[in-house]
DNA sequence: TGTACATCAGTGAACGCGCGTTCACTGATGTAC
DNA sequence: TGTACATCAGTGAACGCGCGTTCACTGATGTAC
C-alpha cells in the first residue's frame, strides 16, 4: 500500500528511469547492443556515472529492462494490429505481418536485440520467454481457425521463421548486394504462409 | 616471381597466421565476434601481443580475414554438396540445404558472423559480397533449370531467406522456449521451396 | 665448410582509452510535528 | 506557517581491468660469399 500514491520523488525517479532507457536505445540504435555503456549514457544525461546506480543496479539490469520493454512494445504493436483488423483470419495475419516488419525496420537494433545474435555473456530472464510467446499468441489464434492445435502451431512457426528470414537479413543489411526488393519478397512470403493449405 | 618458392620463413609465417585464425575462431565460438581480442589470442598462442602485429596489421585486418575465410569455407561446402549430388535439381538443392544447416550448426558463431547482426563499426570489404553471391550461385543454378532468369533469382532468394529464418533462430537459441523441433521445420521448409511451382 | 651480414620473429615497457563499479561525501528536497 | 529532521539524488575521486597499438630492443635464423 502507498505504492499507488506516488510522491514527487517516485514520479521523478520513474521519469529519469525512462530517460535512461531512451538514451540507451539511441546508443544501441547507433552502435549495437554490445556498445551499451553506462558511462556514455550518464554523460549524455548530463550526470556522473555513479548517479546512474540510483536508477539501475547494474548494466545487466538495464539491459534486461531494455529487452523486456522491447518485447512489450512489439507485443502491443502485434496485438493492436490483430485487434484493429476486422474480418477473416488471413487479413488479420497479413496485418500482423505488416506491423511486425514496420516495427522492425523502424527499430532495427531493437529487433536484432530480440531475435538476432544473442548478446555474449548475457542471459535473458524467464520473463522474456513469456513475452516472446505472448507475441506469437495472436498469430497462433489466426491459424487455429482451421485445423487442430498442432497444425496451427506448426503454421505459426512457419509464419515466424519465414518472416524473420526476410526481416533479419534486411535489417542486418545483407540484402545490400542482392538484386531484389525485400519488400516484394516479404509480401510474397506473407502470402505464402497465410494462404498455405495442407 | 619467387613467390612460389616459399622459404622456411615464409612457410613458418603462413603456419602462424593459420594458428592465429584457429585461435580466433575458438574465441569467437565461445563469446561472439565482438569478444575478439588480439591480446587474448596472443596469450593463448604463448606470445606477447605486439608480436601478433608481425602477422596481422590490426584487429580489423584479422576480422576481415576471418570473415573471408568463413565465406570461402561455406562456399566450398555448398559447392561440394552441389557437385556430389547426381540427378535432378530438387535433389541437388536439398543436399545444398542440408549441408548449409550442418555447417551452420557446427559453426554457430561463424554463421552468425556472416549472416547475423553485423559487427558494430566494422565494414566488410567488397570481396565479401562477391563471396556471398558465389555461395548463392549453385542455388541459382538449381532453380534455373525451369523458368526464366528472374523467376530463378526470386526462388533462390526465397530459398535463402526461408532457410536462414530457421537456421538463424535456431543458432541464436530462440527456439529454446518453443515446443517445436527445428530440424523437422527445416526439412519442411526446404521441401516447400524446392517443390514450389508458379 | 666457415664466416659475415641481413633479416625478422618476438620482447618488455609504455601510451591513452573506456569500461563497470565502490565509496564517502554534500546539499537540495520532501515530510512530520 | 515555521522549524527540525530524514531522505536520497548526485558528486568526485578512485579501483582494477582489458583493450589496441607504438616503440626501441634483442637474439635467433637464414643467406651470400
Amino acid at each position: 500500500m502507498g505504492e499507488e500514491t506516488a510522491g514527487p520523488r517516485q514520479r521523478y525517479r520513474q521519469q529519469v528511469r525512462a530517460e535512461v532507457l531512451e538514451l540507451a536505445w539511441q546508443q544501441i540504435e547507433e552502435a549495437g547492443a554490445s556498445a551499451l555503456s553506462l558511462k556514455a549514457i550518464a554523460k549524455r544525461l548530463g550526470i556522473t556515472a555513479p548517479a546512474l546506480y540510483r536508477y539501475y543496479a547494474s548494466r545487466d539490469e538495464l539491459l534486461t529492462e531494455l529487452i523486456l520493454s522491447a518485447y512489450r512494445d512489439l507485443a502491443e504493436v502485434v496485438e493492436k494490429a490483430a485487434g484493429s483488423t476486422v474480418g477473416a483470419a488471413p487479413a488479420r495475419l497479413t496485418a500482423i505481418a505488416r506491423a511486425i516488419r514496420a516495427w522492425a525496420l523502424a527499430n532495427t537494433q531493437r529487433y536484432l536485440l530480440l531475435y538476432g545474435t544473442p548478446v555474449p555473456g548475457y542471459h535473458a530472464p524467464p520473463e522474456a520467454t513469456a513475452l516472446a510467446t505472448r507475441i506469437l499468441t495472436p498469430v497462433l489464434r489466426g491459424f487455429s481457425d482451421a485445423g487442430h492445435a498442432e497444425a496451427a502451431m506448426r503454421r505459426a512457426m512457419v509464419f515466424w521463421t519465414r518472416l524473420h528470414g526476410v526481416i533479419s537479413l534486411e535489417a542486418a543489411g545483407h540484402f545490400a548486394g542482392m538484386p531484389f526488393d525485400p519488400a516484394v519478397l516479404y509480401t510474397a512470403e506473407v502470402a505464402s504462409v497465410v494462404m498455405l493449405d495442407d
